[in-house]
DNA sequence: TATTGTTATACTCTATAACTATA
DNA sequence: TATAGTTATAGAGTATAACAATA
């Protein structure tokens, strides 16, 4: 299985080249990937992400710098903000995805399509099976989106 | 396809928390990983892992300075110098591999033994067809070695 | 001249500890 | 008291540019 760890420097060579293309770090795109869907306070997403929240907070001040997320207070508890991507952050989102899609596929194109749908399944089980192991339900999205 | 990128983030979480149960980081496994087999100049281990030559300066220093590898000047180049693993370095590794192992296969413990063995050999393929595409093939061991 | 490696510098990412404000 | 978030600080990892030594 060492394969596998291989493959994750790969791929994650692939993200990291498709990011720097559009000028953004890894991480950064995967907290806008994060975002495009949900409107997580901070907590939420160091739990996500597996990192202190003074981690998230500094990641969460350079997006907002370069105008890519906002903070919006908590109505329910005045301690907590929720983070929300901006439209020039959905966007970048929308085109670093793409070209990541693309990436992907040149990455996979030996495999024959049962291949590549057998890969794709398990990849997604093992995501899965390890979400609910950790007990990192793919927090709701907030209701007062 | 994008399994394939959640994939590669819970597979690097758990190399991760493995690396820094043995107080190293995920780079640094990997470099060393890399030496068991190899002793390459820093340009090769540049072009390995896909850093600028100053980034594996700085990653060589740090494995050098807590006694996990060693320069050794080319016989053959008087300007280049070979990185080679040192015992203390390989025990290291040695370890960090077989905790490893065992993490991995607690994330796939949910495939059939069918499914795992098409995954490993999926895995294989991609990142041999990878290399082979960016012309870096897995150098050589070095004649002297 | 070109290549190998290092150094200087700057920025991102990360964690720990201490702090503020709210619950 | 406990929790959410920020700040201060330190260290790893990365790149660019300039440099020294060798080819």
């Amino acid at each position: 299985m060492d394969g596998l760890a291989q493959l994750t420097f790969v791929v994650q060579g692939a993200l990291g080249r498709v990011a720097a293309a559009h000028e953004i770090s890894v991480v950064q795109a995967r907290l806008l990937g994060i975002l495009r869907e949900r409107r997580p306070s901070i907590k939420d997403l160091a739990s996500f992400l597996q990192l202190d929240k003074s981690s998230v907070t500094g990641l969460v001040d350079r997006a907002q710098d370069r105008g890519l997320v906002q903070r919006t207070p908590s109505a329910s508890d005045g301690r907590s903000v929720h983070v929300a991507i901006t439209a020039r952050g959905r966007e970048l989102i929308d085109r670093v995805a793409a070209a990541f899609e693309r990436q992907v596929a040149d990455l996979v194109i030996d495999l024959t399509p049962a291949q590549q749908r057998r890969l794709s399944v398990s990849a997604t089980a093992i995501v899965a099976a390890d979400a609910q192991r950790r007990g990192i339900d793919i927090f709701e999205i907030d209701p007062a989106l």
